[in-house]
DNA sequence: ACCTCTTTGTGATAAATATCACAATCAATA
DNA sequence: TATTGATTGTGATATTTATCACAAAGAGGT
């Protein structure tokens, strides 16, 4: 388990009580790069705050196929874990590791007390639903707008910031989060480098545009 | 104004406080239907709770062009104005009325104040942010996954769960909520006219599928 | 160096959607 | 009732995206 300073060097401003309730109510969890951290339709037992590496989040339809919707870093909490009132919730996205995770998993018995006695966790909770709101928002707004040049661009713009200029993507896994196919992903990436925004190479790319 | 009996009606379970303090600071603003109560980019000076009528949300784009995201039904409040911590946040949605439309407008200096007051508020704004959440999620998963045609469906089901079986709109009005064409919106409507999903009048429709 | 598997490139074609053009219909009203 | 404007229907065509087919190019292991 973590101490209290590093819990607090990642979530700062919380009242000493609720540091202490999480040492002594949270799981702290390690997941590898690429496995599953929550699927579709599973029960929500827990609520997740990421400590270290990053988690992608991902709306998920019958066929299984994947749409890519914001990452999750530490410091951060899933915001559709953090359930109250009930406790049969389903989970309505796909949450998975991009890299090698660990987080704290706090039984979510313990949201409608935690509300209910720190002010800072009330704060928090709120906060995070504000944040991934507006995420969600601005997938919308590539979504409904934009053709998969543009679509394509924004989704490398975001990675960039995520994990920096060279990217290890390959185009399957692209055109999976993008829900589209490989072949026009390969196809606009073509055009990319043409333009010179990109260059390519196998199993990765960087972004070189200056804009 | 309205009184303390009425706003307990729509919004039950408050403190008593809290509806002392709506009465003394909330104004009660009327919008005919049609009208913009909120557009993208417009500063927030006030949070908005319906008290009558329909609010349609939209996210709207550079060139003007809107996109349908959900309705806001009496008792609900809009999310993205119920604003802390900072005051010069901007919309990154449009808000229309459907019908005409009460509603009470709080400044956003309240919003702190009612925050560290009130655990009623509290959850009140946690819980809209939740509900407006899922809506977004509902609302990627269709125009991410999903054909024009099933889009087409789901939002005329939509409607029929706001305003009954009967639906007044245009093509062109629905189109625009899609941001699709008006002739690939008349199109799918006589297909499904052909199916007996609907039957077509001017300026009108009635959905009778029976599933 | 050879084999194998994954990744990438690219043509051909199909399907979905957008755009243009124009006619027909209905409703309001002068 | 004649005119006007909004709405709807529909063909033709362009654009965007999806799908199929297959070749070429790395990368890793034996």
């Amino acid at each position: 388990m973590l101490n209290k300073d590093q819990i607090k060097q990642l979530f700062p401003n919380w009242e000493d009580g609720l540091y202490e309730s999480i040492i002594e109510h949270a799981e702290l969890r390690t997941a590898p790069a690429g496995s599953t951290l929550l699927k579709m339709g599973q029960n929500i037992k827990s609520t997740m705050l990421v400590v270290e590496g990053t988690v992608k989040l991902y709306q998920e339809n019958e066929e299984g196929a994947e749409y890519f919707m914001y990452h999750l870093n530490p410091g951060e909490a899933c915001a559709v874990t953090m359930v109250c009132n009930y406790h049969l919730e389903q989970s309505q996205v796909l949450a998975k590791a991009v890299t090698d995770v660990s987080f704290l998993a706090i039984p979510i018995e313990f949201m409608d007390k935690w509300l209910n006695e720190y002010k800072s966790w009330h704060y928090f909770v709120i906060r995070t639903y504000r944040l991934r709101y507006e995420e969600l928002l601005k997938t919308i707004h590539e979504t409904a707008f934009k053709n998969m040049d543009e679509r394509l661009e924004f989704y490398i713009k975001r990675q960039v910031k995520q994990f920096g200029n060279t990217l290890k993507l390959t185009h399957q896994e692209i055109a999976n989060d993008l829900n589209t196919s490989r072949e026009v992903v390969s196809r606009l990436l073509k055009k990319m480098e043409n333009h010179q925004w990109i260059i390519l190479n196998r199993n990765s790319f960087e972004w070189i545009k200056k804009d």
